[in-house]
RNA sequence: CGGGGUGUAGCGCAGCUUGGUAGCGCGCAGCGUUCGGGACGCUGAGGUCGCCGGUUCAAAUCCAGUCACCCCGACCA
């Protein structure tokens, strides 16, 4: 992509009605739009952001089994009416409209109860079990306060998993894989070291819940976290029984803050009693099925990255999600070097690197302040001189400084 | 929902106390000089001062209401 063409700019300061730093740098970066307060629009730097999180999620969701899907964002009144959480005093974000006969709808919070109910098409037998079925879904939420930027929007992407197993055993052994697949998205991500299995509150089905937590002082949570065995217990449930509980050392846990990118939660049968989702086993007998739930916020997750690696310049990418590999820099306007750049950046377009290219003619200054707000791993710049030696030069955004390569070394150094 | 704060040009802000018909920086358009870390000069375009009502000869400024936004708290199976 070349910035000439882009339609987004850059800001030199940042709107004043955003604190978060995540909105502050997305919007000065343009990645995303602010269309009211917990409500962005994402742009197209911010959908390739999303698109590789989603890319690594699906991949690791496919790896264990996920069948994806999409439900709609419109959803029945009798089935959240079932599970007694349609009411606005149970559940108090609730988005609700109606259909011009009157009929009420709600907007999707959440899918739990849609996803069960339609499950119910598909599974009647021990045959058709395990099944586990995930989508990235829009999730409208009416949050009484929305904030912190893109952590906690009133409107999110989600993706949400739904696991239907056979028995408590099936189901435990389902969860612990996907526990693994989180881990393994988060480090792909780039969020590996900061980020920690927690102990949480588990609702009415069973004692705990497992989070994911990733550390850092933008989240909302408090956790105690024990660096060593890369667990941690949420504030929530953080009480001597549950130290012991889990074999953890009182002594040993860390006050810290956290943002919590990921969540899963074991139903039991409840659920599925109350939507009646049943199947019969092999002796004839009729069983209610397991269910477990497991999400992981796809905007919100876009959110912590920003806030985890950013620094004083501006966004820093792990290589993983960053929109653009490459950003290729031209400096001068002599008909070599825009030629060298040009050719650069076809180059590395057609071996399949993603390359963003300021071809703006701009001052040196703006060109590398905006190279480094914007937080694309690999800094390029072919100039007047760089042509004159036939080399060029490269720097790393994660580095100070650039250091002087040849065309030859820098494929290397991107295919390597 | 309780408390605090803010709405003036695309963005950041001043002006408001003490009413007199709107200004600065950045950005934008044109010309010229510059050109390796956000250059400079000249010219120009751009504003329902959030909205509604009131007071007044006169309201960005005072009063009342309302909407939006931000922060803290509560909330977040």
């Amino acid at each position: 992509m070349r910035l000439t063409q882009l339609f987004t700019k850059t800001l030199r300061s940042a709107p004043s009605d955003e604190q978060a730093l995540n909105a502050q740098l997305l919007i000065r970066a343009g990645f995303i739009y602010k269309e009211m307060a917990g409500v962005y629009a994402y742009l197209p730097l911010g959908i390739k952001v999303l698109e590789n999180i989603k890319r690594i999620v699906r991949e690791e969701m496919n790896a264990v089994g996920g069948q994806e899907l999409i439900m709609t964002n419109l959803q029945r009144p009798d089935l959240w009416e079932k599970t007694d959480r349609w009411d606005d005093s149970k559940v108090d974000v609730w988005f609700k409209t109606k259909l011009q006969n009157d009929t009420e709808l709600g907007l999707a919070w959440s899918h739990e109860e849609p996803i069960t109910d339609m499950m119910r098409s598909y599974i009647s037998s021990y045959r058709d079990l395990p099944a586990n079925v995930y989508q990235f879904q829009t999730k409208l939420r009416n949050e009484l306060r929305a904030k912190s930027g893109i952590m906690r929007g009133r409107e999110f992407v989600m993706k949400d998993m739904y696991s239907y197993s056979l028995d408590e055993k099936q189901h435990q052994a389902f969860y612990d894989t996907v526990t693994e697949a989180y881990l393994k998205i988060f480090t792909r991500v780039g969020l590996g070291e900061q980020t920690f299995v927690t102990y949480s509150s588990g609702g009415a089905f069973t004692k705990f819940s497992h989070e994911f937590q990733t550390v850092t002082d933008a989240g909302e949570d408090v956790i105690y976290l024990d660096s060593d065995r890369k667990l941690a217990i949420n504030k929530e449930v953080y009480t001597d029984e549950v130290i012991e509980h889990l074999g953890l050392d009182k002594s040993k846990l860390k006050e810290v803050k956290a943002a919590e990118v990921g969540n899963i939660f074991s139903f039991g049968t409840v659920k599925s009693e109350e939507l009646d989702l049943s199947y019969t086993d092999k002796t004839g007998q009729k069983k209610f099925v397991v269910l477990g739930s497991y999400g992981i916020g796809i905007t919100r997750l876009m959110g912590v990255i920003a806030e985890v690696f950013a620094d004083d310049k501006g966004l820093v990418w792990p290589e993983a999600v960053a929109p653009y590999k490459v950003h290729l820099i031209r400096i001068g306007d002599k008909a070599s070097t825009v030629t060298e750049a040009d050719k650069l950046y076809n180059l590395l377009t057609e071996a399949g690197i993603e390359v963003i290219y300021d071809d703006r003619n701009l001052r040196v200054g703006e060109s590398f302040a905006d190279a480094d707000l914007l937080g694309i791993p690999h800094r390029v710049v072919i100039s007047d001189k760089t042509v004159a030696n036939a080399k060029l030069e490269w720097k790393k955004r994660t580095e100070p400084e650039a250091k002087t390569i040849s065309q030859a070394e820098l494929l290397k150094i991107l295919e390597g």
